[in-house]
DNA sequence: AACAATCACGTAAACGTTTACTTTTCTTGA
DNA sequence: TCAAGAAAAGTAAACGTTTACGTGATTGTT
C-alpha cells in the first residue's frame, strides 16, 4: 500500500542505508543525493514506519498513563498537561483507565510492556507493590503524579496535602470561624485522605480550637457521599459556621445541601473546597478552594519522565505549591 | 534484558515456530511440548513483543483518538467510553489533543500514521477535507463521534442536534413559557451551533410564538461567553422567562448571572441546558438539560471502529437518542 | 505390508528500519 | 602523478515476531 524506504531507495537509485541517513540527518551523502532523496520521499509520499524503527531502536516514543478514572475532571486536567508536553517532545500517550481495579491495572501494565512503551506515569492512586514490581521488571522509568509511594526510587509530583489542608483550615480560622467541620475522603485513603484530616486537625490544635470528632466526616470524595455527609452534618450540628471539604465535588455538595436546607452560603455557612477543578469557578456561588495546579502537575510529570528517558538518570520528586483561591463561599465572620 | 521467543525456544529445545504456535493457539504440537513451552514462558517470564508482532502482522491493536480538548468534561466522558470498549477488545488508545488547530491536527495524523494505528476516532470538531484526505491516504477506518461530515463513507455517532434543540424549546413551551431566549454556540459552527439555533427557531414557529432575534445570542460554548451573553440578555430583556443554553457550561453561566442579578431560578427564570455533563447535576440548583449519552457515544464509536477493523466493511452512522432530564431549573409557569 | 494421510515440528523468509562494517570514489598535498 | 585520507555510498546483519513450506515420524486404511 504505502511506500517503504526501499521504494525510495529504488526510485533514487541508492541504497536504503543512504536514504536512512539523509532522513535521520546523519553524515555521509552529497547534497545532490540528499535533494534527490527528499524529492523521491515527496513524490512517493513516503512516511517512515515507526513500528519497524521501534523494533531496532528499542524506543517507541510512547508513554503509558494510568488513571483511576479518565473521565474525572481531576484526571483529565492532568492528562491534558501530560499530553501537551509529550506531544511537544514527540511522544504519544496511551491512556489507561484502571477503574481502581488491581486486575485491570496489572493487565494494563502487561499491555504497556508488550507495546514497549518507553515510560509510565501513574496518577492519583496507590502504587501497590505489585504494580511497582511489574514496572521495575520492564526496566523503564515511572513517575507518579498526584500521589506518592514508599519506593524511594520512584519520583512523584504532588502537592503537600497535609499542609494544604492545614492552610485551608487556617484560612477559615483567619476569617473568624471557630466551629469548623471537615468532610474528607476517608481515613483509610493514605494518599489523599488521611493527610488532609491530619493537616486539618493540626490547624485547629495550633489555633487552640477544640477538636470535635463528630465534626469530621467521610464523604468518599464523591458528590453523593459529600451530600450525605453534609446532610448529616448540617442537621446535627447547626453550630458549625464553616466546613472544609477535601474535594471540590464534596464542597459543591455541601453548598447544594445547604441551599436545600435554607442555609445561606457564605452568610451562614462558609465552604472551602480542595482541588480547584473547572467546576469550582462555575459553582454558584463560585467556590473558594485550595488549588492544586493539576495541569501543571501533568506537565511536570511528563517533563520529568521524558528527562529520565533522555538521561537515564533518576529524577527528583517535586512538591508543587498549592494556594487558596478566594472566591465567594467564604465570608469573613464578624464577632 | 527481557527474554524473547528465542530464549524460550532454546530453553525448551524446540524451534521458535513451535513456541509461536502454542502461544497463538495454532495447531501443530503435542500436549507435552505445549506444557513445556508454557512452563518455560513462565520461568523466563516471557512477554511477547507487540512491536515485532506488529511489524509482520501489520496490526498494532492501537487506535488513535482526536479531541479538540482532552480536558473538557465533554471529551473526557467520550474518551471514557471509547477506552472502555477498546480495552475490552484488546486495543489501546492514543489520545491526541488537537487544540482545534489545523497544523497540530495534521501533525498528529502523521504521527498516527507512522505509528501504524489500526483506526482513528475523530471527536467533536469539523472534519476538514485535508484531514479526511490524510486518513484516507493511510487506508484505515475512521469514525466520527459527536460530529458529522459531508463524506458519506465516514460513519458518525451523533445526537440529532436540531431535534434536541427543538425538544428543549418545546419542553420550555410545554411548561408554559412564552418569552424564551437562547444562548447558542454561534451560527458559524455548522456542527453544534447552527443546527441548534434552527431547531430552537423551528420550535417557536411551530408553536406560534414570535421569534425575537435579539433573544438569540452567541455564548461560544464557554462559561465566560455564556456569562457575557446572559448578562446582556438578562439586563436588556427582563421579559424573558426561560432560556435555552446550548451547552451546560453556558447554562450554568446563566444561573450564576441570574443569581448575581437577583433573579431566582427557576421561580423567575427557567434555564435548560444541553449535554448533561457531570456538573449539571452538581449545579445549584440542579440543571435541567437535554442529555447526550456521551459515554455511550464513545462506546458506540469504539465498537463501530473495531467492527470495521474486523470485517473490513464500512459501518453505518448512528443517531443516538437524546432526552431532556428534568431537574430543578425549569418550573411550570402558571398563567 | 504398503501407501496415504496426518501430525509434530523445523527452516527460513519476511516485515521496514537502523547501523557496523566495507568498498568505492573523490580530494588533496607533496 | 600518486598515495593517503576523507567523503560517499553500499552490504548485510540485526531487531522479535509470524507463517509458508518442507520433512520425518506416526497413524490409519486396505
Amino acid at each position: 500500500m504505502s511506500s517503504t524506504i526501499k521504494d525510495v531507495a529504488k526510485q533514487v537509485g541508492v541504497s536504503v542505508a543512504t536514504v536512512s541517513r539523509v532522513l535521520n540527518n546523519l553524515p555521509g551523502y552529497s547534497e545532490e543525493t540528499k535533494r534527490k532523496v527528499l524529492q523521491a520521499v515527496e513524490e512517493l509520499s513516503y512516511q517512515p514506519n515507526a513500528i519497524a524503527r521501534g523494533l531496532v531502536s528499542k524506543r517507541t516514543q510512547t508513554i503509558g498513563v494510568l488513571f483511576p478514572s479518565v473521565s474525572s475532571s481531576f484526571s483529565s486536567e492532568i492528562l491534558h498537561g501530560i499530553e501537551d508536553v509529550a506531544q511537544n517532545h514527540n511522544y504519544s500517550v496511551i491512556v489507561c483507565n484502571t477503574a481502581e481495579d488491581g486486575k485491570r491495572t496489572m493487565k494494563y501494565l502487561q499491555v504497556l510492556r508488550e507495546k514497549q512503551v518507553d515510560g509510565i506515569i501513574f496518577s492519583s492512586g496507590v502504587l501497590e507493590p505489585e504494580y511497582y514490581e511489574a514496572v521495575r521488571a520492564m526496566g523503564i522509568p515511572l513517575v507518579l503524579v498526584a500521589t506518592k509511594s514508599d519506593f524511594d526510587d520512584v519520583p512523584y509530583i504532588k502537592v503537600d496535602d497535609r499542609q494544604a489542608a492545614y492552610d485551608a483550615a487556617a484560612y477559615l480560622i483567619s476569617q473568624g470561624h471557630r466551629e469548623i467541620a471537615m468532610i474528607g475522603g476517608g481515613e483509610s485513603d493514605l494518599i489523599a485522605g488521611q493527610p488532609r484530616y491530619e493537616g486539618f486537625r493540626q490547624a485547629l490544635r495550633d489555633h487552640g480550637l477544640p477538636l470535635r470528632e463528630d465534626h469530621v466526616l467521610d464523604g468518599g470524595f464523591t458528590f453523593e457521599g459529600g451530600s450525605r455527609a453534609a446532610e448529616r452534618l448540617l442537621t446535627a450540628a447547626p453550630e458549625v459556621t464553616a466546613v472544609f471539604a477535601a474535594g471540590d465535588e464534596m464542597a459543591i455538595a455541601v453548598i447544594s445541601v445547604a441551599a436545600r436546607l435554607g442555609i445561606a452560603v457564605p452568610e451562614q455557612l462558609a465552604v472551602i473546597g480542595y482541588d480547584d477543578l473547572k467546576l469550582a469557578e462555575m459553582s454558584n456561588p463560585p467556590l473558594t478552594t485550595v488549588a492544586q495546579p493539576l495541569q501543571e502537575m501533568g506537565r511536570l510529570a511528563s517533563e520529568k519522565l521524558i528527562a529520565m528517558l533522555g538521561t537515564g538518570q533518576p529524577a527528583a520528586s517535586e512538591v508543587v505549591p498549592h494556594r487558596v483561591v478566594e472566591r465567594q463561599t467564604v465570608k469573613r465572620r464578624l464577632r
